[in-house]
DNA sequence: CGCAAGAGGTTAATCGCGTAACCTATCACA
DNA sequence: TGTGATAGGTTACGCGATTAACCTCTTGCG
């Protein structure tokens, strides 16, 4: 109905009065066996004809399918839209060219439960995962039912090396906003939070240690809705610090503009400061200043953990990604009153 | 090496003393010519022995794949970021749930040429295609080369028909910011665009026929690092209007942060309106009033044309999704000065 | 001269599933 | 008593590619 027909290995092999054998060979590069003619006459005819494998036939034929699943937890707190986080999709965005780059194949998915990915990997055949957004005895729970290996994206500390799993040094992300708070010339901060434990914990941790000084933590509610009356009720209290540091620059902007709606203005008054690296704190006004995660580079260790797991040259192990203070312009100079530009 | 291995439809028929052909047919509801009692005990194996198809295998024995491709251009323009713009991910997110939601399953890649589309549909059997972000003769030469149906996602006019094509009614999008516009006073209205084609000079005819006024038009370069400039220029003439309707969302937040650092307040100097209806509109500050797209919509329509062209129950055409007004807090009431809350 | 060792392939099984064609026993009915 | 329908399956091939095992013809060499 659409054009012609597919070509298959057999036709190939038919017009060159050859095996399917022969052909396949050299598709493989196995020519040892094969005269430098045949190999020739195959090559062109396989570019006259346009050949392309067929995948379910390949997969089917051997034990490796070189494909490589990336299952993201679908989680209610997305509301359906968890592709279109900017976390989510700067991960997918690179994950997509880092399988594509050692040639693999990428198959994505919403998922949420672990039973899920265990089917989707059998399934498809798939040499290796790579899931995002699920809690660690989920974690324990796949590990136990997938039959191959795989890397948790967005993952924690983990001392016994029970996963592929990579974190990022939060800590010292911490301390690296911490120091440049004090270069600034900031002394009384906020610690922003929804919790006080775990990584959050750790960024508060780091930035007391890069401030030198014991900063103050506020735990604000889960729940958006709740948020801005928490803010409204304590906005004095607030303000009585000169700059505010939160754990996420979702945090950080919401902050910001609850500020600036109250007629705070930014940085001149209060300073504010983030953590991720987001496309929106470049984009916000003033300019977000974060503790930027290097995505691309998650992505590359990632795959490259995975396939060696794959390949069984490594173990599960986690692997720490470095983070690194990008500068905008939410924070104010204290020390430093001339103003370039 | 990862717990026991997979389960085939071999096992559950010599477990139970059956042929694979029986199990199959249970698998597949052909259950006419089956036992009551054989086909309870092949669910209950089934079920109690965890049986997942293989795909590799299902789709070789099958003509139709039950895969629909996602392609998007890896255009120049996203420098590599493709996946993660806004509008490109939220078409993700929702043809993602579209495709699951009809039984059907999502593969994703980027590409530079509609050469590496037409392999992919062939290397995978894929049964149609949703291509995003390529150019009219692109889709031409798409149409003569690949083997299944395909729909353009962000289309255009084609009176032709000649392609599964989705567009937005353009002209009716900016009547609607226009007529908004006019009942709250606004009668100088500028229209700003990167070119005066095609569905940006739509928009504007739209935006003249609901202000039913005349509205100003300027054109803004492409470059986005010649744009500050060119607006630092025309900053007073931009002044003298009361309102400004930007062709994109990308556009007006742009505009809307060089005002906003030059001293100009949003909405209260000068509105402004947007034309896309994305997340970062809805989280700017002040709101940005825009044009929204149904994002999800336009998924759920552009895969039910496809599914339909799969089926032969359509042939290729155009299909236009409604637009609707999303009203934030970036335009003014000029008319009706009592302000509510 | 006879045998081994390449060179240059081919044959045929296999992967797991779908499905058209075929088989067999039972029962009804003229 | 023979015939045909029906229930309840089974057999066997095909999908397209991979790959181990197997040929056959030269050529070299003791």
């Amino acid at each position: 109905m659409w054009s012609e027909n597919k070509v298959r290995i057999k036709d190939i092999a038919e017009e060159l009065g050859l095996s399917t054998a022969t052909v396949s060979n050299v598709l493989h590069g196995k020519t040892q066996k094969i005269s430098d003619r045949t190999v020739k006459a195959v090559e062109q005819k396989l570019e006259e004809r346009g050949y392309i494998p067929d995948m379910a036939a390949t997969l089917l034929a051997r034990n490796n399918s070189r494909i490589i699943g990336v299952v993201v937890n679908d989680h209610p707190k997305y509301e359906g839209h968890v592709f279109e986080d900017s976390f989510i999709s700067a991960a997918i965005n690179y994950l997509s060219d880092e399988t594509e780059a050692n040639g693999y194949f990428m198959m994505l998915k919403k998922a949420k439960k672990i039973t899920e990915i265990v089917a989707f990997a059998s399934m498809w055949n798939l040499d290796g995962v790579v899931v995002i957004g699920f809690c660690e005895d989920e974690y324990q729970d796949l590990r136990d039912r997938i039959r191959v290996p795989f890397v948790i994206y967005d993952g924690f500390l983990d001392e016994q090396n029970r996963f592929g799993n990579l974190t990022i040094d939060d800590f010292d992300g911490g301390r690296q906003a911490g120091q440049y708070l004090k270069e600034m010339g900031h002394r009384r901060v906020l610690c922003v939070a929804d919790n006080e434990i775990c990584m959050d914990y750790l960024r508060y941790q780091g930035l007391c240690e890069g401030l030198e000084v014991k900063a103050g933590f506020m735990k604000i509610p889960m729940q958006a809705a709740e948020r801005e009356l928490f803010y409204q009720e304590r906005l004095a209290a607030i303000k009585n610090y000169t700059a505010v540091f939160a754990v996420s620059d979702y945090y950080a902007l919401e902050l910001m503009r609850f500020l600036q709606k109250n007629g705070v203005d930014i940085p001149d008054e209060l300073s504010v400061i983030g953590f991720d690296g987001s496309r929106e704190a470049r984009n916000a006004l003033p300019k977000l200043t974060t503790v930027a995660q290097d995505n691309a580079l998650r992505a590359k260790t990632a795959i490259h953990l995975l396939l060696e797991m794959i390949n069984g040259e490594t173990d599960a192990q986690t692997v720490c990604i470095p983070v690194k203070l990008w500068v905008g312009d939410s924070v104010k100079d204290l020390k430093n009153l001339k103003e370039d530009s």
